[in-house]
DNA sequence: TGTACATCAGTGAACGCGCGTTCACTGATGTAC
DNA sequence: TGTACATCAGTGAACGCGCGTTCACTGATGTAC
């Protein structure tokens, strides 16, 4: 083998690093494999050494976005804390580190194959994240509060940069209220029970 | 004028709808205008009889749809009404004939110019239906549940559709419930206040 | 140690294709007489 | 009432362009002797 073993598969990192933010950036369908390649600081057709097509990048970006939240996310110990942070300021300014659901979820609920599976399984992870930290109420209570805490932070994200400016901090603030609002009384109405 | 004078208008109004349609089932990107034509039954050639540019009519069939979708939820005259009528599996399973921001909004939040500034409207306008079903409690309670309820809203939706199948109608019923709960407890909190 | 060699990561030109947009035209219509 | 005409909504071929993908190649590397 005349290259380092390990070369290859730093390239194709490279490649996965720069496709993941553009993407987030500037959506699928608007980032071409040659800026991609540009990013990582190679030329376009060098692209299918790595790759099998387009598609198969963004099944692999999108894995390795989950990869890279979950740990950014993980960092937290309680449901406050997280959703906080998830609707932070500098996560709305920064949708190319952040979060894939929020910055191309619509177009990703419309995928087929490959691409929708691993988006489905991303869906997967963060919920099960979310159920970690969750511990007091009943089952049922616990889904119901993953379910609605990651809607509203992806739906609250989403339309904070719809509206953008200081109308989308805004609606980032109340989101974010309302969320604590309704998750500070989880623990109560868990002691009802 | 040797044309009926409303058949323009009434011709212009069935590619808007195509457009509307075909854009939120498929994407901005991943329909050409051939196709929006092709659906209004015309050939793509007369498209810039109608409009400047494909740009305009993503600017214009936003709009259209905005006021569909006001038409659609402003029946409602209450907000657990309202909220359940959105993350319902109808609107689920039709993307096409339902809320833009949920079909569209990773795309256009990332959007400039006129499509960018119409979408903020659309958020807006939706806010400001919400907003009249909260009576009691606070005008800053009253922003607060009507982004919560928002963001709760169409996250839940997209979170559902990018699930897919029975894990994406289990998803949608956990988002409707914790909504509920969030919003059925807001009264009691206002007559505290 | 030094040199010839095989490997293969990366290069860059080329391809077919579908896109948004343009434009010369066609033909259905209401109006003038 | 009937006919010639001007209008303009809609047609369809054509354009330049950027895309995803292919492929013959180049040249940096580790290995063999």
């Amino acid at each position: 083998m005349p290259w380092p073993k390990a070369h290859k598969k730093e390239t194709r990192e490279r490649v996965l690093d720069a496709a993941a933010a553009a993407f987030r950036e500037r959506g699928i369908d608007d980032v071409s494999v040659g800026e991609v390649m540009d990013r990582a600081g190679l030329t376009h057709g060098g692209f299918y050494a790595h790759f099998k097509s387009k598609d198969e990048l963004v099944a692999e970006a999108l894995a390795h976005v989950s990869t890279r939240t979950g740990e950014w996310l993980g960092e937290t110990r309680d449901l406050k804390t997280h959703a906080d942070k998830y609707l932070s300021p500098m996560h709305l300014a920064h949708p190319e580190k952040g979060c894939a659901i929020a910055a191309l979820g619509t177009e990703l609920a419309r995928s087929t194959g490959r691409v929708h599976r691993t988006f489905a399984v991303n869906i997967q992870t963060r919920l099960e994240l979310l159920r970690e930290l969750i511990r007091k109420p009943s089952r049922q209570k616990r889904e119901r509060a993953a379910a609605g805490a990651l809607a509203c932070m992806v739906g609250g994200m989403i339309i904070a940069r719809g509206l953008g400016g200081t109308e989308g901090d805004k609606f980032l603030a109340e989101s974010r209220a309302f969320l604590g609002d309704a998750l500070s009384e989880l623990p109560e109405r868990s002691s009802a029970d």
